[in-house]
DNA sequence: AAGTGGTCTAGACCACCAT
DNA sequence: TGGTGGTCTAGACCACTTA
C-alpha cells in the first residue's frame, strides 16, 4: 500500500514537470513561472478586447483545460490580477474585468475628498478641446516622440456646485485614434470609463506628483480664487497594462473645502 | 487500483474537514477561514514582540505542525502579510518582519522626492519636544480621549542641505510610555524605525490628506520662504496593526525643489 | 549537504449564485 | 440543480542560501 502511494505521487510530480516543459515550449523560454505565463496570456486577453469591461473571463476550470495546468496555478495568476485590481472575483458568478464606472472610480483613482470626508462624483465641463503636438516634456511623460500628435483638453470639475479642479489633459493620438470633441462631450461616464469603452484603453495604474503653487490668472478666474492664492498642483501620468503611459494630466485644485487623500498599504482583514 | 485511489482521496478530504473543526474549536468560532486564523495568530506573534524587527518568523514547515494545517494554508496567510508589506520572504533564508531601516523607509512611507526624481534620506533636527494633552482634533485622529497625555514634537527636515519639511508630530503617551527628548535625539534611525525598535510599535499603514496653504511666519522662517508663499500641507495618521492610529503628523513642505509622490496600484510583473 | 521559500499538482468539500 | 469561485489538503520538485 505504501509502495502504491509512493509510486503514484512520484508519477504525479513527473507529470507536473512534463506539463511545465510542454507549456514552456508553447508560451515562452521556460525561465518564467507557469503562473506568470498564464497571467501574461490573461493580460493579452484583456488588452486585446476579447473580454470587454465588466465581462467575465473564462472560468477557472476552463482555463485549466485551455492551458493544461492545475487549478492552483490558474488561481495564482488570477490572484495577482485581482491584487492589481484588474479583475474582480464574484463567488458563484465568475471573474470579471473591472469596469470604470463612476462609483468604482470614486474609490480607485479619484482622490479629491471633502474636508468632512464625503466623496462625491464631480460634474465635468469641457472648456477646450484641440489637437496639438508633443513638446519635450509631453513626449518624455507619455513615452512618445517629440512632435507626435496629441489631443489637449481642458476640463473644469465642479463639486458641490462649486468649481474645484481645473484639468489639462494630454492624450496621445496613437492610443485614441478617433477621439472627437463631440464624442468626448456626449460621453455618459467618467473619463477613464470612456477611455475603456470607446478605445479599449484600461487605466491600471497612476503616478501622481504633488506640489503647491500660486494661482495664475487663468486658474484664479475658473476656480473663483484670487491670483496668488495657494493651489494644489497634481501632475498625473496614467498607465495601462505594463505601465505604458496613455494620459498626462495637470490638475490644479482649490483646497479650501476639499483635500487630496492618499492611503498607502491596504486595509488589514 | 482505481478503488484504492478513490478511498484514499475520500479519506484525505474527510481528514481535512476534521482538522478544520478541531482548529475552529481552538482558534475561534469557525466562521473565519483557517488561513485568517493563522494570519491573526501571526499578527499577534509580531505585535507582541516575540518576533522583533528584522527577525525571522518560524519556517513554513514549523507553522504547519504548530497549527496542524497544510502548507498551502500557511502560505496563504503569509501571502497576505507580505502583500501588506508586514513580512518579507527571502528564498533560501526565511520570512522576516520588516525592519524600518532608512533605506526601506525611502520606498515605503517617505514620499518627498526631488524634482529630478532623486530620493534621499533627510537629516532631521528636533526643534522642540514637550508633553501636552489631546484636544478634540487630536483625540479624534488618534482614537484617544480628550485630555489624554501626548507628546508634541517639532522636527525640521533637511534635504540637499536645505530645509524642506517642517513636521509637528503628536504621539499618544500610552503607546510610547517612556519616550524622552534624550532618547529621541540620540536615536540612530528613522522615526518609524525608532518607534519599532524602542517601543515595539510597527507602522503598517498611513493615511495622508494634502492641501495647499500659505506659509505663516513660523514656517516661513524655518523653511526660508516668504510669508504667504504656497506650502504643501500634509496631515498624516500613521497606524499599526488593525489600523490602530499611533501617530498624528502635520507636515508643511516647501515644494520648490521637491514634490510629494504617490503611486497607486502596484507595478505589474 | 541541509534547510529555506517558490512553484505546481490533482483533487476534495464549502458557500454562493442563477435558473 | 448545476455551475461558480473560496478554502484546504498532502504532498512533489525546483531554486536558492548557508555552513
Amino acid at each position: 500500500m505504501d509502495e502504491t502511494q509512493d509510486t503514484e505521487t512520484q508519477s504525479m510530480a513527473q507529470k507536473g514537470r512534463v506539463h511545465r516543459r510542454a507549456l514552456s515550449a508553447v508560451f515562452g523560454d521556460g525561465s518564467r513561472p507557469l503562473y506568470k505565463e498564464v497571467k501574461l496570456a490573461l493580460t493579452r486577453l484583456l488588452s486585446s478586447g476579447d473580454v470587454g469591461p465588466g465581462e467575465a473571463i473564462p472560468t477557472e476550470k476552463q482555463l485549466c483545460e485551455q492551458f493544461g495546468v492545475s487549478i492552483g496555478t490558474i488561481r495564482k495568476a488570477i490572484d495577482e490580477l485581482v491584487a492589481e485590481r484588474v479583475l474582480v472575483r464574484q463567488q458563484g458568478r465568475g471573474t470579471f474585468l473591472v469596469s470604470h464606472t463612476p462609483e468604482r472610480m470614486l474609490n480607485r483613482f479619484w482622490r479629491i475628498v471633502g474636508r468632512n470626508g464625503a466623496r462625491e462624483i464631480p460634474i465635468v465641463q469641457t472648456l477646450t478641446f484641440k489637437r496639438s503636438v508633443a513638446d519635450d516634456a509631453i513626449a518624455a511623460a507619455l513615452g512618445i516622440a517629440k512632435g507626435d500628435a496629441v489631443f489637449s483638453i481642458v476640463n473644469l470639475q465642479l463639486l458641490g456646485g462649486a468649481p474645484v479642479v481645473l484639468d489639462e489633459i494630454i492624450l496621445p493620438h496613437a492610443a485614441f485614434p478617433n477621439l472627437t470633441e463631440q464624442g468626448l462631450r456626449t460621453r455618459d461616464t467618467t473619463m477613464y470609463g470612456y477611455y475603456q469603452e470607446a478605445f479599449g484603453v484600461n487605466i491600471i495604474n497612476v503616478f501622481d506628483k504633488l506640489s503647491a503653487i500660486k494661482a495664475d490668472k487663468f486658474v484664479a478666474e475658473h476656480l473663483s480664487v484670487k491670483v496668488g492664492e495657494p493651489i494644489l498642483k497634481v501632475q498625473r501620468i496614467a498607465c495601462t497594462f505594463d505601465n505604458q503611459p496613455v494620459e498626462l494630466r495637470y490638475s490644479q485644485i482649490q483646497t479650501e473645502n476639499y483635500e487630496y487623500h492618499n492611503t498607502m498599504g491596504m486595509q488589514s482583514t
